[in-house]
DNA sequence: GCAAGGTC
């Protein structure tokens, strides 16, 4: 029998299709990748006996990097991203999803794609195919492989793309390659040059990285358009008459609402101030409505969320995302606010009826239900609705206000609209006219789920009628100001992203949090987004060098680029270069030009000869180097100029003053807190490796220098217990009576000995392990020996008389990154005497 | 250490 494999572009809706076309009858199991699983289920395929068989790949399954030698940022010019090479790599490389599709498209004759019906979906259309070629044979063939094209996840909707399959869309799938290719070249360009440029003249940055990219940067741009707009605001003065009656009393406005020159306002005023009373020339009363929301897409609700419950977009998709898994809710990225045709409204509210706080509500809208607005269908997934009935006491307080907001937003989107009649009525002064309304509600509708929204009746119920006369209490003129309009809320922050097509339903909340991780921006109360002083002069250094960098417009001028390619009207390669030559102008413009947005920064910022604090020594002028404590971590050596970076994430204190015989410049300890990692490093080596075995950043726990009596030589115990290449490395650094040994390659860390005043080793003296053996030494009134004795010599995995002052665990915090060493060779070193290798041990009983 | 886009 036939085999045909059948991919989706999520775990969730490979299950959810694999119910509909398999009827409920196909078996379930999990995937080789533990991700993805896989429905099994007997059926016919063109006429054909065949087994189908459905699965999911995890969204991408390769996404696009520089080769190996292009992601250095020491030895590459920037410029050279736009023209080096690139490759495709596996997006998650432990899904290890290509080898999963392999392994299940063995033995299939055909494949149905059933990703998104979108161009990314396409895009991952032809990653299956590339993935499954060697096993499918004429992948590429019509005849092989099909494109299932559906709008909604409803049975209707699904068998009908089975019954209508077309093919993938390769000029689709090409423009997304070319946008992959051209974020990737112009967003790393910029950024390395810029971060580099900046953070090797200043100090107090605050920022590790001085990013550009298409979408974060017109995001950030946003935000700094609307302080501008604030500082340069100047306020102007207006004139405002309003009019009080009396018998009724009520209070009228003026119906030109105001005038910005003072001599007319106190002309009108003239006229009409001793006017005593006055008649009643208009009295309306109609019916108006507010209108109950649209079905919820993503966008909504990430709004929603910040104004109300001052969640931030990414935080509120991250718990959207869990009550998804959860199957509380539907999937929650979608641009679409129009139902499914067939969709079930009863069954969700009588499922809502269970839930006690929408038990009243629920119950009135089963008895009346309201069609929903229509809305938008944007073909990608239904808008979120709630899917189970969840109780308040099964959520922590966050996600209950997200699940909350889902139900009851679509209880509203099913109720009436609100309504109220407003009573209007005028009152004509000789030439002026004032008007008062007054609003009451008749129906609350859907502001009954929706409780926040609810309706404020105003305070005066005076009735009028028209040709009525009323006595005129009193006329007032009053000066106001016209006031600057406020920071951008990240609500509107949203609305502007979306409606300039900046990002998507799903990177939206990525490049709001991007923005304000690098501090570009902060969150003010009402999250209101206030630019820094970094985010201002970056934003106003591009309006002074190319504005177009900065402009909303730049992102959708590409997005035109590439839809031609997604047409077919445009040539793929010739569009790319084509665009890939106009950026790399601007990149190099931008270079030559650096001096001007250099001088907003040089307004904001310190040079780093003025940043930090006087540390330790340099070893090539003696002077003191400065201690630059703002992210990236470096010490810089005024007097030479030279900048030297060390580890991040940690602390770094000067250690005893002592030297690195290789260089002389003072040694630091670095420690990543007491459960970290921690090591004394020289701040030359740890930039500069002295050895061909000693890679870049390590530390002296690294380096095999021959006799240097804190390098790995004077200080290794033995081979890393856990890892194949590290060492176990004594580290003397610490607060008095603290030791631990730990690999210079992995996690490892061995706490050993507390409270002892010495640890040194003895020096050639192995264990029968293969370990060095160590000489311990207690104050008398601290030993932790069980004899009190004050000194003992022996092994620290094989003595019974240590096995309790032992104790192994792994590094929390660690920074990751190797400091791979090899028991190799010293660069330049012959004829070095005492040169000596570290014992080798068995893996030790002990751990 | 960089982008933006999928998804976990």
């Amino acid at each position: 029998m036939k085999s045909v494999l059948m991919v989706a572009e999520k775990p969730s809706l490979a299950a959810s299709i694999a119910n509909i076309l398999g009827g409920g009858k196909c078996s379930q199991r999990k995937g080789s990748n533990n991700s993805c699983s896989v429905s099994e289920w007997k059926g016919t395929f063109q006429g054909e006996s065949v087994m189908f068989k459905m699965t999911s790949v995890c969204g991408h399954v390769m996404s696009c990097n520089f080769t190996v030698k292009y992601n250095s940022w020491d030895q590459i010019d920037p410029v050279e991203l736009f023209s080096c090479p690139i490759q495709k790599q596996e997006a998650n490389p432990k899904l290890r999803m290509n080898s999963f599709l392999e392994r299940e498209a063995k033995g299939c004759t055909y494949l149905v794609l059933w990703l998104d019906c979108d161009k990314e979906g396409e895009n991952i259309c032809f990653e299956v195919m590339n993935a499954v070629s060697k096993m499918i044979p004429n992948i590429y063939s019509k005849k092989v492989t099909y494109r299932a094209h559906f709008s909604a996840i409803s049975d209707k909707d699904i068998h009908k793309a089975m019954a209508t399959l077309g093919h993938p869309d390769e000029n689709q799938s090409k423009s997304v390659d070319a946008r992959q290719e051209l974020d990737l070249r112009i967003g790393c360009a910029f950024t390395r040059f810029q971060t580099r440029f900046f953070q090797g003249k200043y100090g107090d940055l605050d920022s590790s990285l001085i990013s550009y990219g298409p979408c974060q940067t017109p995001t950030l741009g946003f935000c700094v358009k609307r302080h501008d707009d604030i500082q340069t605001f100047k306020p102007e003065s207006f004139w405002c008459l309003s009019l009080q009656t009396a018998n009724p009393s009520a209070n009228f406005e003026w119906k030109r609402k105001r005038v910005f020159k003072k001599d007319i306002a106190i002309l009108l005023l003239n006229q009409i101030k001793k006017v005593k009373e006055a008649k009643i020339s208009k009295c309306v009363t109609k019916t108006e409505f507010r209108k109950r929301p649209q079905a919820l897409n993503t966008v909504e609700l990430m709004k929603a969320a910040s104004v109300g419950f001052s969640l931030s977009p990414h935080t509120t998709m991250q718990i959207a995302e869990r009550l998804y898994i959860q199957g509380y809710i539907s999937y929650p990225r979608t641009e679409t606010t129009a139902y499914p045709q067939h969709y079930d409204f009863q069954s969700t509210v009588r499922q809502l009826k269970d839930i006690p706080d929408y038990h009243t509500e629920a119950d009135n809208i089963l008895k009346n239900l309201n069609s929903p607005r229509s809305g938008k269908d944007c073909g990608d997934h239904p808008p979120i609705t709630p899917l189970k009935a969840g109780q308040r006491s099964s959520f922590d307080t966050d996600s209950w206000k997200i699940y909350d907001y889902v139900c009851r937003h679509f209880l509203g989107t099913i109720s009436k609209d609100l309504k109220y009649s407003e009573v209007t009525t005028e009152i004509v002064v000789e030439t002026e006219t004032f008007v008062n309304t007054s609003k009451c509600l008749i129906d609350p509708g859907f502001t009954s789920a929706m409780n926040w929204l609810a309706f404020k009746n105003d305070e005066t119920g005076t009735k009028f009628s028209e040709g009525q006369t009323v006595e005129i209490n009193d006329i007032k003129l009053s000066e106001h100001q016209t006031s600057p309009p406020d920071y951008l809320t990240e609500s509107d922050l949203i609305s502007l992203m979306e409606k300039h097509g900046i990002g998507t339903d799903a990177s939206i909340p990525v490049h709001i949090n991007n923005i304000s991780q690098r501090n570009y921006v902060t969150i003010g109360g009402g999250r209101k987004l206030m630019p820094t002083a970094l985010g201002i002069v970056l934003v106003h250094g591009y309006q002074k060098i190319d504005p177009e960098l900065v402009l909303p417009t730049m992102r959708s001028e590409v997005e035109k680029m590439l839809n031609l390619i997604a047409a077919g009207s445009a040539d793929f390669k010739n569009v790319l270069k084509h665009a890939v030559t106009i950026f790399k102008l601007k990149f190099q413009y931008f270079v030559q030009n650096i001096q001007n947005m250099d001088a907003l920064f040089d307004a904001k910022f310190s040079p780093l000869s003025e940043s930090g604090k006087s540390f330790s020594r340099c070893g090539k002028c003696r002077r003191y180097m400065k201690y630059i404590q703002t992210k990236p971590a470096r010490l810089y050596c005024n007097h030479c100029d030279e900048t030297y970076s060390l580890p991040n994430g940690g602390n770094i204190r000067t250690y005893k003053e002592l030297k690195c015989p290789l260089d002389e410049f003072e040694l630091v300890a670095f420690s990543n807190g007491s459960k970290g990692k921690s090591y004394p490093l020289c701040p030359y080596c740890y930039n500069h490796p002295p050895f061909t075995d000693m890679q870049k950043n390590a530390g002296c726990n690294s380096c095999t220098h021959p006799t240097c009596p804190n390098a790995l030589y004077a200080l290794g115990i033995s081979s890393c217990t856990d890892c194949t290449s590290g060492v176990l490395v004594l580290d003397k650094t610490l607060t008095p009576n603290t030791w631990k040994i730990g690999c210079n390659s992995c996690d490892v860390i061995i706490n050993i000995f507390k409270d002892a005043s010495k640890v040194s080793l003895n020096s050639g003296n192995l264990c029968e392990c293969g370990a060095q053996t160590v000489t311990v030494t207690y104050k008398q009134e601290k030993s932790r020996f069980k004899d009190n004795s004050e000194e003992k010599s022996g092994c620290i995995f094989c003595c019974e008389e240590f096995k309790h002052l032992v104790e192994k665990h792994r590094a929390v915090g660690a920074p990751h990154g190797g400091n791979n060493i090899n028991n190799g060779g010293v660069r330049g070193k012959n004829g070095i005497k005492g040169k000596r290798s570290i014992p080798k041990r068995g893996k030790n009983k002990n751990f």
